[in-house]
DNA sequence: GCCGTTTTCGGCCCGACTGTTTTCAGTCG
């Protein structure tokens, strides 16, 4: 079962979709889409919340209240069941289509009855869109293209995937001359965990040079659009690339605007609004006299709305701009800040690197420590035994010293039993500088087994940080369902951390319950889970996600000096 | 339908590109 927050806010997204297709009016849609996002990003849980605590959750006011309060008496929303009546739930899916809107949705339901996917393959097959008011004959090939990539590519890539295509751009096109600058922008700039598209922006005098240089790329399959400033093409992955080249005055008002995201734009220009000012992508315009006041930096744009610049994973108007107005905006936790790694592996479980060369690897990373965690015996696969594992102890120790200041953790990552149980006891446990504890199987537990497992491992005396905290795999498995908040409490009362894990696939714990656990005073270990040397470098990625789940440097046990970090791996123990 | 440095009504972000138009609507970001 969804979080009551997140099943609200889906809610409230359909019932602005379907204002949307039915044509209603545009304002009101737009006000349901932001109260959906607002609910979903909500720290308190919304259905312990009455109509008045309802609406002081911002955009939410006494219509949408009233309505979240008999959504949770009587299991529905009347408004959102009449509008469900009329539109059949296809007709809001035919919007997931490249090029094809709410409207022109409406359209091929008003008038040819169209209301899924397939059904609009059919018509097209049989040609029962011809003379239809606004379907063209390119109109018809867009659509049978934009099902077809639907179907092909699903949607978004990891996120290292994508930051590989833009960097890989990104180099190329600042090697054209009259290139003056070039970078990625978008939900890559702002770390989101999965990428739909990339977003370009290059600065430059000669724009034609650098929409020629991209369109002639190898990694090019096909131009979707090709204009004066913006460029659109489609890679051999798939995914779509937008370049935008603006003057170089205006990098700083182009780089704000394309960072996005869109419900943060809109803020912004809110802003400028009520100081008679228009913000676009060409820069800070008075309104009367059209007068340019700002473009050539973020800081600029920022400091002339009476804002501080806003580091770019917090631009989601999930409360940067209160918190930026207001002056407290946290000091993000940085790559730089990390002192060490606290999760990791070796070839003597599942990894494919020797302690030697990992301990080497992250010494070369300038480490102040770093833990080796290898997988526990109840994890049969890997075949660990006490033995193997105080002989890699005895390794361990004799590594020390030998890497200049690097200090060397031995520790483990047990397996959380579906009772909560982990492989050791107490006495073996206390062997171990630091100790992982992870679900690595019985994912589908009820909800109630699986917290009160969580519990128990925030309970051990010796289970210093939860890792992987909901197992899931972008794209592949769902998070474990359990009361995430009672973790929270739990780790908080009891000096446990949560990992954010960096791997690509995983990112877990996510930003959002980040942000959330962060409430209740959670430590976090921003780890990598690194299963060779190349892994390492992934930290980037977890970096990333604690910072869209507003981290700072004391947020987090691996930025501390060891003996702070001692001292919580103690957990209390005399 | 929400909101208030325009405060209980009248606004609500801005621009590029496409396709089907013959002056603009729809979509996208």
């Amino acid at each position: 079962m969804a979080r009551p927050n997140d099943e609200v806010g889906a809610l409230l997204q359909e019932y602005a979709d379907l204002v949307a297709i039915t044509g209603g009016d545009a304002y009101r849609a737009r006000v349901y889409e932001k109260a959906a996002r607002s609910v979903a990003g909500y720290h308190a849980d919304v259905s312990t919340l009455d109509a008045a605590g309802l609406r002081r959750i911002p955009n939410v006011g006494t219509s949408i209240a009233d309505k979240i309060v008999a959504y949770f008496r009587t299991g529905h929303i009347d408004v959102v069941e009449e509008l469900r009546a009329k539109i059949p739930a296809g007709v809001r899916e035919l919007t997931a289509i490249p090029t094809l809107g709410p409207r022109k949705a409406m359209v091929l339901y008003d008038k040819r009855g169209i209301s899924s996917v397939p059904e609009l393959l059919a018509a097209l097959d049989a040609g029962k869109l011809t003379g239809l008011k606004g379907f063209g004959p390119k109109t018809e090939e867009n659509l049978r293209h934009g099902i077809e990539l639907l179907q092909q590519i699903g949607s978004r890539v990891h996120i290292n995937v994508a930051m590989e295509v833009a960097e890989g751009i990104v180099a190329e096109l600042s090697a054209v001359t009259g290139c003056d600058r070039c970078t990625y922008a978008g939900s890559l700039r702002r770390m989101r965990e999965t990428i739909g598209d990339i977003d370009i922006l290059a600065a430059s005098r000669h724009p034609q040079r650098l929409m020629e240089t991209l369109t002639h790329l190898d990694a090019v399959s096909e131009v979707i659009a090709h204009g004066e400033t913006k460029t659109s093409v489609r890679t051999t992955h798939g995914m779509q690339v937008d370049l935008r080249v603006v003057r170089p005055e205006a990098w700083g008002a182009a780089l704000q605007y394309f960072t996005g995201s869109k419900p943060h734009n809109v803020r912004t220009r809110e802003i400028a609004v009520r100081q008679k000012l228009k913000l676009s992508e060409y820069g800070l315009f008075e309104v009367g006299s059209g007068k340019l006041i700002v473009s050539k930096s973020e800081d600029e744009v920022y400091a002339r709305l009476g804002l501080p610049w806003i580091p770019p994973p917090l631009r989601e108007d999930r409360g940067e701009i209160e918190a930026a107005l207001a002056g407290e905006l946290p000091t993000l936790v940085t790559q730089r800040d990390i002192r060490g790694d606290l999760h990791t592996h070796t070839n003597l479980t599942d990894g494919v690197a020797s302690l030697g060369e990992m301990v080497a690897a992250a010494a070369a990373r300038g480490y102040s420590y770093y833990a080796i965690t290898d997988h526990a015996p109840n994890l049969s696969m890997q075949r660990m035994t006490d033995e193997k594992m105080l002989a890699q102890r005895a390794e361990v120790r004799a590594l020390e010293g030998r890497y200049g200041k690097l200090r060397l953790l031995h520790g483990t990552e047990l397996n959380i039993d579906p009772d909560g149980e982990v492989d050791w006891g107490p006495e073996f446990l206390a062997g171990f500088d630091i100790c992982v504890a992870s679900v690595h199987s019985h994912f589908t537990q009820s909800r109630d087994e699986m917290t009160k497992r969580l519990l128990r491992a925030c309970e051990n005396p010796y289970v210093n940080i939860i890792g992987h905290p909901t197992g899931r795999l972008i794209g592949q498995r769902p998070p474990v369902e359990a009361d995430l908040d009672a973790v929270f409490k739990a780790c908080a009362r009891t000096g446990t951390a949560l990992e954010v894990n960096a791997f690509p696939d995983r990112l877990d714990l996510n930003d959002e319950c980040v942000l959330r656990a962060k409430r209740y005073g959670v430590k976090f270990a921003i780890d990598t889970d690194a299963h060779a040397v190349a892994h390492l470098d992934m930290l980037r990625y977890g970096i990333g996600t604690a910072q869209r789940g507003w981290l700072t440097r004391d947020d987090v046990i691996n930025t501390w000096p060891l003996r702070r970090l001692k001292a919580f791996l103690r957990k209390g123990r005399s």
